[in-house]
DNA sequence: TGAAAGATTCGCT
DNA sequence: GCGAATCTTTCAG
């Protein structure tokens, strides 16, 4: 853990770079490739927790899959606001969702984030999983949203250094990138537009997507 | 006003 | 590996 604990002080001190709103893709499949690898970070009472995003999944202006695929409603309206906003939902009544809001803003687009790598408040994450495992913490979406504390309030905010969720760029850029078909979708699930890092501990989903070709 | 579906997780076999 | 749990949102009648 030797290496985990250098990251982990460097993300305490503040040493990462923070990533503006204009750095990010506005392209939804480009911003989904462009967040591996970076540094998903969250402020909140208890403490700074922090993972590097090691799975997303784009979902396209016009996507059937998309949540704004019948148009704008109550619920996806974050969808619709430009690149960089929160889009945060419950599914099967038990998890939140995760996502960046994509595009210039008013065509409802996003990408998901799936899974993350802890790199720092592992504690506070496994209180707020009840659990030990460091290897579970973060796995799935659902997983992480409660690690991080992912809640409704989030939903429609904007993301932004400072806020109490950001991005950061440690300079370590994400290698060994594969592309599967989506998890979970039944919609338009011949599409690849799942992204992940290969052989990393914390992607989700069936073996059989994360092999390699 | 009712019914169905859903970007999942966890536990058990 | 499979199936139940769980509840909000949306669409149809």
């Amino acid at each position: 853990m030797a290496a985990g604990s250098a990251r982990q002080s460097r993300v305490d001190e503040g040493e990462l770079r923070a990533l503006n709103p204009g750095e990010l893709p506005t392209a939804t499949i480009a911003l989904a490739k462009f967040l591996l690898g970076k540094i998903l970070v969250r402020d909140s009472a208890p403490g700074r927790v922090a993972g590097r995003i090691v799975e997303t999944e784009a979902y396209p202006p016009g996507d059937e899959a998309c949540h704004a695929r019948s148009g704008r409603t109550p619920r996806n309206a974050s969808l619709f606001l430009p690149t960089g906003h929160v889009y945060v939902y419950r599914a099967y009544g038990i998890s939140m969702m995760l996502n960046i809001a994509s595009e210039i803003g008013g065509v409802g687009a996003g990408v998901l984030i799936r899974a993350l790598e802890p790199i720092a408040g592992i504690d506070i994450m496994r209180r707020r999983r009840g659990i030990e495992a460091v290897y579970r913490l973060t796995r799935g979406p659902g997983c992480l949203a409660q690690a991080f504390s992912i809640d409704p309030t989030l939903d429609g905010t904007v993301y932004a250094p400072g806020n109490a969720l950001w991005f950061a760029d440690d300079g370590v850029p994400a290698s060994r990138i594969g592309s599967s078909v989506r998890i979970g979708i039944t919609r338009n699930a011949d599409r690849r537009w799942r992204y992940f890092v290969r052989g990393n501990r914390w992607v989700s989903g069936p073996a059989r997507l994360n092999a390699d070709p």
